[in-house]
DNA sequence: TTTGACTTTGACTTTCTTTGACTAATGTTT
DNA sequence: AAACATTAGTCAAAGAAAGTCAAAGTCAAA
């Protein structure tokens, strides 16, 4: 039935972050063992549900005492700009478009002076450029600037 | 649990240096002996936590009396500071650094909340690594560094 | 019926922690 | 000085998580 382990899953996780407010710390392991899956299904779930693009911020930690910590970005109306822009980036983007979002947020007050350069800086071919080449620098280039999107909430 | 040990070890640690102003002196088997660890486990908890990297210094003594002292940098001007870290990041840095070094701009009061989560996710392993793969990874992100932190001048 | 997106699985890898045996340095006593 | 006691340091093995990747499975839509 349209009932996959997956699914399951994502709702277990769903439902703790909303009863913890936004943000959860979980132990892979410990989760695949009480659902019954085998824990690379965890990340399986993890990053093609709570991912940056769905407005899920993730960290984790290897080694005794590890943990994922999943946390959701709310939307209030003075981000929905951030959210809209988010979905413009997509797959990759090229230097200039990325540029060009990065002063329009802060035009509109979004960033102030410094938080901008920050932002160029990180996206910019210029600290790109050495290593990585053509098309996945605008790959590294989306990725850096969703996430960067994301840190502003 | 999400609590291990080196943790604990890590807070007394922080929490001591608060109360002694930036320096402390402290014996390891004795510490080792109240938080109930093996002395070695204090070493490591040092070497990982309270490195140069994080802005510390360690001095120690051996034998009768030995000690170890651990002293949080202070540095007299922003800028130097940030030239030290500069020197530091070098041609190549791994992620767990990268972070240890900002972490203590921010501890250090030149950059605020929003700027070191915006700094942190442009040199995370998470947003570089879908692409950049293996030693290049470590050299993009000292790139990225670098022109952070010129970027803060 | 083929295709393609989505899911499931598990072997292998990487990162972080804990432990203990051994080593090195410094003080104290004889 | 030599022997002993008292520290701290090093290192490698074992343990404890989480991450990666690709092969195989499922299922609905074309």
């Amino acid at each position: 039935m349209g009932n996959p382990m997956s699914e399951q899953i994502a709702r277990i996780i769903e439902r703790l972050l909303e009863e913890s407010g936004g943000e959860l710390e979980l132990q892979r392991n410990k989760l695949a063992g009480d659902v019954g899956c085998v824990p690379s299904q965890i990340n399986y779930v993890i990053s093609s549900r709570f991912n940056p693009d769905r407005g899920y911020i993730v960290e984790s930690r290897r080694g005794g005492g590890g943990y994922i910590k999943i946390r959701k970005i709310s939307f209030d109306s003075k981000t929905a700009h951030l959210m809209h822009m988010l979905s413009a980036v997509g797959e990759a983007i090229d230097g200039m478009s990325a540029k060009a979002m990065l002063v329009s947020l802060y035009d509109n007050g979004l960033v102030d002076e410094r938080e901008l350069s920050l932002m160029l800086c990180s996206v910019s071919d210029r600290a790109l450029m050495r290593i990585v080449q053509g098309k996945s620098r605008d790959t590294v280039r989306a990725d850096i600037m969703k996430s960067l999107i994301l840190a502003l909430k």
